[in-house]
DNA sequence: ATCTAAATCACCCTTTCGGGTGAAGGAAAT
DNA sequence: ATTTCCTTCACCCGAAAGGGTGATTTAGAT
């Protein structure tokens, strides 16, 4: 911001300089105050198109970037999805097999197994992809 | 845009009327060059300020609704991804089996099963969830 | 004309997944 | 106390997926 007030401020000097300049080298004196107005005008309006855009354009970076990603607790519930499950669905996103998952979690291959077939009973679908597909669509997982 | 233009002749001739009327109700005909600028820059940052900043909003619009997917048809190619392939990935994406996926471009599951074959090496992965999630990171799939 | 890459398909074999059923221990609610 | 839900695990079976190799056809490039 700082930075936009000082180029701002020289900017303004600059313009000033220039139309003494243009006023003194070209001996026209009577340059009528709408003249000074419409160049005046044009060039800050350019400048201020350019701040405004600079601004905005943080704005869609922030929007793009952050991604702000917060899980939807409430469909967890009215699909009585558990904080075990919701793991499993987590890790099963992050493309792991069912065998990785359980390493991963200290638990026993079949206990990943009943976790998912619960998951897709619940999620009504029939397929890991499917699965992940839809817990994206419903803000489960990121 | 005409709209835009329009208004801002509106706005460069109100403006002079303006400062023309402060010059002679109060009498001060000795308004310096600076204060003329002064007066314009800063109005005319605003009204440029809103142009940019109305500009740019309309581009956050369609960014966030229309969620414009464009294939990264560059990683693509430095993958060397064919467009069968790339029929095959999106039909994965969207959680069909390899079977569904042959019946809808009507070829043997084998054929199906050589496309992905191939697509594992070309993404570097071993697992269909693996390679749905690195085609959405690379702009493979929406 | 020849070479190359893409697309198609087949066969074999192993691993993983998914579906079904059952069951035991523990925590929380009633 | 009894019920309910979560978590854990086991076993079986069939279907799907994955890995490897090889082959044919066709379109495009050299």
């Amino acid at each position: 911001m700082k930075r936009i007030i000082i180029f701002y401020g020289i900017a303004l000097a600059v313009l000033v300089f220039l139309l003494k300049q243009l006023e003194y080298r070209f001996f026209i004196h009577d340059l009528s105050i709408e003249f000074y107005i419409g160049i005046i005008a044009f060039f800050f309006t350019l400048l201020g198109a350019w701040v405004g855009y600079r601004l905005t354009q943080k704005k869609i970076v922030i929007v793009r970037s952050e991604n702000a990603f917060q899980l939807d607790s409430l469909q967890l519930e009215k699909l009585g999805i558990s904080k075990r499950e919701q793991e499993v669905l987590e890790l099963m996103a992050k493309g792991l097999s069912n065998q990785e998952i359980a390493d991963k979690l200290f638990v026993s291959l079949n206990t990943i197994k009943t976790h998912i077939s619960n998951l897709f009973l619940k999620l009504e679908v029939s397929r890991r992809t499917q699965a992940v597909k839809k817990a994206k669509e419903l803000q489960l997982i990121p």
